[in-house]
Parts: C-alpha cells; sequence; structure tokens
DNA sequence: AACCCTCGAGGTCA
DNA sequence: CTCGAGGGTT
C-alpha cells in the first residue's frame, strides 16, 4: 500500500488530494464494474460506502479539485424542486406483444413478406429476456453522463439525471479512448428480488408502507427528489437499445451490444442470437424454466432482428418496431369471489360494470375490482355475483376476470340484469343497434355525466388546470360551485366564489391561491385543446387537433359547425372531406351542435377565456409532405410495402389510384395503366431512383 | 390492418 | 401516470 489512503483527510495538501481523488475515482470505477459486469463485488458494501465518503470529504475541503467522473456525482445532488422535462430526440417506443407461440410464427412470416425474402430464408433474431422495471434514457456526450430521463409518453420523459447518477452499473464516464459525441443509451432500471425484500423489511420496520413488487419499488426509487434515498435502494441496470447516436450505430445490434458492455455498461448474459421460430421458442421456454432462479423479474423475452439494416427497412408501424416483439408469459392468475357488480357512469353516459371482488393478491398486487366492459361480455362469461372466477392480470398490469368456476358457482345465483336505467340518474340507458355499450341519455342531467365532463376539460390534455382533479370536482360540484366548464373561470374571477371555496373542507388560503393561479395560467388556451375540453362524442386528441388545423378559429368553426347542425349540404361535405373525419363523427358533430345548451355552454365557456388561433401545418421539411403519392410497377431498392412506409413518414398519403388528385406517380419497372394515366391528366412522375433521392435515401 | 377514442385499474409522489 | 382492452372509424 503507497499509504495515501491512510492519510488523515485534514492532512492532505492540494496535490496530494488531487492525486488521491484519481485514485478512489479509478479505485471505486473499478469496484463498480466488478459489481456490474462480474457480479462478484470484490469488496463489502461497507467498506465501498467508506470509499465513497473518503472521496467526498475530500471533495469538501477542495472544492477545485472534484473532477468530471467524480464518484461523488453519484450521491452529491442536493434534492430538486421537481423533474424537469427531458425531450427525447428519438422518441421511446413501446413493443407488440404476443402471447402466443402462433404470434411469434406470424411476426416471423411478416418479416420474410415484408423483406421479399423466402419463407425459409435465414433471419437473424437476437433473444433477451423483459426486464419488468422501468425505461429510462441515458445520454452521453464525449464520453460523459449528461442527463437520464425516464420514458415518459416517449416524446418527453421526466429528468432523473441526478437519481441515475446514484446507480452503480451506470458508468459517469464511458470507458473507451474513443467516446462517440452523442450516444443515447437506453434500457430498464429496476431492483432485483433480494434488495426489494429487504427494502421492505427495513420500511416495514420503520413501520413505512411497503412496496407491493419489485418494479414499483424501482419506479419509487428513480422517483425521489431527494438522490441519497435513489443511492441507498441499490438499482440495478442493464442495456438494451440506443435513441441518439453520432456518428450512427451500425452493423449488428449484438455488436452494439457488446460496444457497449466494453464500454462499461451492463448488458444482460442470457440474450443470445436465434435463426428460427423454433430456437425462439425453445428460448423462450427456456428463459421460463430459470425465470424464478434468476433474481430479478421479467414478464417475457424480447426478439429483435439484429441486422441493422434490416431493422430499418422493416421500419415502424404506428408506434411500435416491425423488427421487435415481445413475447410475454402467461399472466399469473388467481381465484376469488365476486362479490358484487356496479354500474359505473362515464362522461358520454357509457354505462361500464365493475366486478367488485374479494380481494386477492396476483402478481404482486391485491386486486379488488375488475372492469366486465359490457352486457356482452358479461354474458358471454355468464359472470354472476357470488360467482368464484378466475383473474389474471393482462400484460401483467389490468385486472381481468378470465372465467367463472361454474361448480361453485352459489345455488341460486341469477344472471346479471343489466339495467335499462342509469343507476344515476333515473334516466333511459340505451343500446343502439350494433353497439355493445348502453349510454344513459341524460346528457347534462346526469350527475355522473357532468361530473366526467368536468374532470375532462380540466384534464392535461384540454384545459389542463392544476390543482382541480378527481378529487376536487366533485367536491365543487356538491358545493354547488361548479356545474359547466364555464364556472371554472368563475371560480376565479369572481370573489363571491373563491370565499365560499375558503369555507370547503381542505381548502387553505395557499391552495386557493395557487388554484386561482394555476386558472388564470388557462385563460388563453389552444382552440384544439378547447375543442377537446367540449367533451364531444369521438372527439379526441387527434381528431381536436385536426378540426383546429382545418377551421384554423374558434368563430370559424364554431360557424361551420352550425352549417352542419342545419344541414348545410357544403359545410358538410367541407367537414366530411377532412382526412380522418368519417360520418360518425360528422353526426357526433352536428348532434352536438343541434342542442341549444350545448351551444350556450360553448359560448358561455368562450366567453370567459381567449382562444388561440392554430396555424394549418406548415409545409414541412419533406417535398413529400402534405402531397399524395401513387406507387406503380415492380420497385427494385424496396418492397411496395416499404416505400409506402417511408412516404408516410414523411408526411404524405399514399393513394391506390391517379387521380386528378395525385401530385407525384412513382414508376417502377414495367409500369402499366396508371403510367399512361398519370401522362393523360399531367401528373407528375418520378422513376424509382429520382424518388429516393427526394426522400432522402441514398 | 392501422389508427383513434373511451374507459378502466392500480400505483407513487407531492 | 402507465398500461391494456374493446370497440369504433377509416
Amino acid at each position: 500500500m503507497s499509504g495515501a489512503e491512510d492519510v488523515a483527510v485534514d492532512a492532505l495538501d492540494e496535490a496530494a488530494a488531487a492525486a488521491e481523488l484519481a485514485r478512489l475515482a479509478a479505485v471505486i470505477a473499478r469496484h463498480d464494474r466488478l459489481y456490474h459486469q462480474e457480479d462478484a463485488p470484490a469488496i463489502s458494501d461497507a467498506d465501498y460506502d467508506a470509499l465513497v465518503r473518503r472521496n467526498r470529504a475530500i471533495e469538501a475541503r477542495f472544492p477545485a479539485l472534484v473532477r468530471p467522473d467524480s464518484p461523488s456525482l453519484r450521491v452529491g445532488a442536493a434534492p430538486a424542486e421537481a423533474f424537469g422535462k427531458v425531450v427525447h430526440p428519438v422518441p421511446m417506443l413501446s413493443l407488440d406483444n404476443a402471447m402466443e407461440e402462433a404470434a411469434v410464427v406470424e411476426f416471423l412470416a411478416r418479416i420474410r413478406r415484408f423483406l421479399n425474402l423466402t419463407a425459409d430464408a435465414p433471419v437473424e433474431l437476437l433473444a433477451e429476456p423483459k426486464i419488468d422495471g422501468l425505461s429510462c434514457a441515458l445520454r452521453y456526450e464525449a464520453g460523459l453522463l449528461v442527463t437520464g430521463a425516464t420514458r415518459g409518453d416517449g416524446t418527453t420523459g421526466e429528468d432523473i439525471t441526478a437519481n441515475v447518477r446514484t446507480i452503480r452499473d451506470i458508468p459517469q464516464r464511458l470507458d473507451t479512448d474513443d467516446p462517440p459525441p452523442v450516444l443515447e443509451v437506453r434500457g430498464e432500471i429496476f431492483m432485483e428480488l433480494e434488495e426489494f425484500r429487504k427494502l421492505n423489511e427495513r420500511r416495514a420496520s420503520e413501520e413505512l408502507p411497503v412496496f407491493a413488487n419489485p418494479r414499483n419499488a424501482a419506479a419509487g426509487s428513480v422517483r425521489q427528489l431527494d438522490s441519497t434515498i435513489t443511492a441507498s435502494r441499490r438499482l440495478r441496470f442493464f442495456a438494451y437499445a440506443w435513441g441518439a447516436a453520432e456518428p450512427p450505430i451500425t452493423g449488428s445490434y449484438h455488436g452494439f451490444l457488446e460496444r457497449l458492455a466494453a464500454m462499461g455498461l451492463r448488458v444482460n448474459p442470457l440474450n443470445r442470437i436465434c435463426r428460427s421460430a423454433e430456437e425462439l421458442i425453445a428460448y423462450h421456454a427456456e428463459i421460463g424454466e430459470r425465470r424464478a432462479g434468476l433474481g430479478y423479474d421479467i414478464d417475457g423475452v424480447v426478439y429483435k432482428v439484429d441486422d441493422l439494416r434490416l431493422q430499418q427497412r422493416l421500419g415502424f408501424v404506428g408506434r411500435a418496431p416491425r423488427w421487435a416483439i415481445a413475447h410475454k408469459f402467461p399472466a399469473q392468475q388467481a381465484v376469488t369471489v365476486v362479490n358484487d357488480i356496479v354500474i359505473q357512469v362515464g362522461r358520454t353516459g357509457a354505462l361500464t360494470p365493475v366486478a367488485q371482488l374479494e380481494p386477492i393478491t396476483v402478481g404482486g398486487v391485491v386486486v379488488g375490482r375488475a372492469t366486465l366492459h359490457n352486457q356482452d361480455y358479461i354474458e358471454e362469461k355468464d359472470i354472476r355475483v357470488g360467482d368464484t372466477v378466475v383473474v389474471q392480470r393482462a400484460g401483467d398490469v389490468i385486472p381481468q376476470v378470465v372465467e367463472v368456476v361454474t361448480d361453485r358457482r352459489p345455488k341460486g345465483a341469477m344472471p346479471f340484469d343489466f339495467p335499462e336505467i342509469c343507476p344515476e340518474c333515473g334516466s333511459h340507458a340505451v343500446r343502439l343497434p350494433g353497439e355493445a355499450v348502453r349510454r344513459c341519455t341524460g346528457g347534462l342531467i346526469c350527475p355522473a355525466q357532468v361530473e366526467a365532463r368536468l374532470e375532462h376539460a380540466v384534464g392535461r390534455d384540454a384545459f389542463d388546470i392544476e390543482g382541480l382533479g378527481k378529487k376536487q370536482v366533485p367536491q365543487l360540484i356538491e358545493a354547488g360551485l361548479l356545474k359547466a366548464p364555464a364556472d371554472i373561470f368563475r371560480l376565479a374571477g369572481d370573489p363571491a366564489k373563491a370565499e365560499a371555496l375558503a369555507g370547503l373542507e381542505g381548502w387553505g388560503k395557499k391552495k386557493i391561491e395557487n388554484l386561482v393561479a394555476a386558472i388564470e395560467a388557462r385563460r388563453t388556451i389552444p382552440l384544439d385543446r378547447f375543442i377537446l375540453a367540449l367533451g364531444i362524442r369521438f372527439i379526441g386528441e387527434a381528431n381536436a387537433k385536426l378540426l383546429a388545423r382545418h377551421y384554423g378559429t374558434l368563430e370559424t368553426w364554431r360557424q361551420a359547425m352550425l352549417a352542419v347542425a342545419g344541414d348545410d349540404e357544403d359545410a358538410r361535405s367541407e367537414l366530411a372531406d377532412i382526412d380522418g373525419i368519417g360520418p360518425k363523427l360528422v353526426d357526433a358533430l352536428a348532434e352536438f351542435f343541434r342542442e341549444p345548451h350545448n351551444i350556450e355552454a360553448l359560448d358561455d365557456l368562450a366567453s370567459e377565456v381567449t382562444v388561440e388561433a392554430v396555424a394549418s401545418p406548415a409545409g414541412g421539411g419533406s417535398p413529400f409532405s402534405g402531397k399524395t403519392l401513387v406507387f406503380t410497377g415492380s420497385l427494385e431498392q424496396m418492397t411496395r410495402a416499404e416505400a409506402k412506409a417511408l412516404a408516410e413518414q414523411l408526411g404524405a398519403k399514399v393513394a391506390g389510384s391517379v387521380s386528378k388528385k395525385t401530385d407525384y406517380v412513382v414508376l417502377g419497372a414495367d409500369a402499366g395503366s396508371k403510367a399512361k394515366k398519370a401522362a393523360e391528366l399531367g401528373v407528375e412522375t418520378l422513376d424509382e431512383a429520382k424518388w429516393l433521392a427526394m426522400a432522402g435515401v441514398s
């Protein structure tokens, strides 16, 4: 031993301190590696903590000497006020699920079809365990960890950098001489079962509530504002993907993972290359058998096409890649009793039956209720009050009644009598022919609908008013302070109302101030959110945007909708011509605007707020954005399906036949009648090379 | 088949 | 907030 490590911190001079910090950074990094890569720690946790403490003590004396790769960055940061937002430069996607082996076979078949391969052409896939934790994106710039973010909605996540730094499987600095300028590593943060058990033991002894399962424990730990708490939880990490990367990632997926491992990130050692559906299924079975002994929770395995060029060609459908699929394990099941079936009334008046179950633990959480969806569902499974039923958590999350154990049915149990009267307001509840749901016709006289509509209006995607939620809305309705959406704004505008608020339980001065501020902050609202807030049937986030973009201003839209309600043919066809708006939507809008009280409520709300106009989408980056394309003839560089997917990605619409609305016709080899038609109509044609060049594919 | 809307359950943190 | 199911629309 050199002795430096024995010198008291107080006795170090600056040069010795710098040297000691360098030594500690290296030693701690080495122990981190042993811990996470070999799973063979060379020292005890206590000794490791002592090293970390010594490092921190020296830094406290010589703040100027803190190294960019200092281990103390793992734990040092002061508690944050709240989590910042991180926009993912490349969206974080979800995977399609396969529950059955047949779906795995179909997955492979579809890949081969899409790539124009024969049914027995070799395709290599990397199979890996699917960890049940929370996904996370780590951004390294020039080899240094700069941000860690949760998945969030896939586009925007929360900034959990300080917490991520406390995870020993995640290096502060990539172990390479030649770090990439940008590398965003994605993977799963999770808690091992042993740590989970110890954590809950500790919490139980401190009389704190215990976590329901390791995944929730990991999620709770990562969402701590105080990163020292996160640090004490010993989370783990496996890498399995990337987002932004400069230079781009090329080659194979397994090669990418090997490079990550070489740079000090942890990669699951159970990953394996497979070459056929049989091999994939065998892998699934093998991992399933080893599941209990892994020491951490998994909910299935994931298969990914290994060749990154093929991944790119396969692309995406919706939010999920075509080149990957999650093959889940069967859901865990349990048996319990249906104590009651209650009816809930939603915003649109839908009557939804919910089974009240004798509480039972399924897959780590206590389940007490399960939706029964509708009348048909209950009848098909013949679920009766008093029945013993098999319950599972679909996708290991959502409780679901699978089947009735009919031998255990009590004598005299009657089939469920689905109400034809709304249990909340007594109005008739009707089921239209061809529909599965029965709906209350009470509209605004139905308290359940009024409440649900108000909750919808203040919701995150509509007015987004902080401090008004499922708890407060019913309370304010009860107090007579809320009836229609416009009343929300009168809460802030009318002093008498604010005073009435102060008389209610749980409304202190501060809370009222906050609410008023939150409401005032939302007095200006974009048209699409305003439309969404009205709660018109079928008009969700996407359709509200379509309408807002097309009509631009509230007044234009309102006039057009009134004309539609008055059966004005021109207004109707203008509306129906918007791509994505079909007959049912037209009817729903007309119906809404035929009700005088709806228009009153709309105008009332509009008088309280400023509705911002929405610009119709600009041309966008691509020459094809907003254009209509037709492909004809056989393409050589890619299949028709790929070309279509690419064009749509660029904002184009792909049509099947040439018309005067077509902007471009892409001619493959042996193009026939469509080429002729294009010439007749004077539509611009592109050959394959030209199309690829314009699409930005070289 | 892809996409959208609606509804539901259950969890954690402030 | 996240996940998932079911049903509707295009």
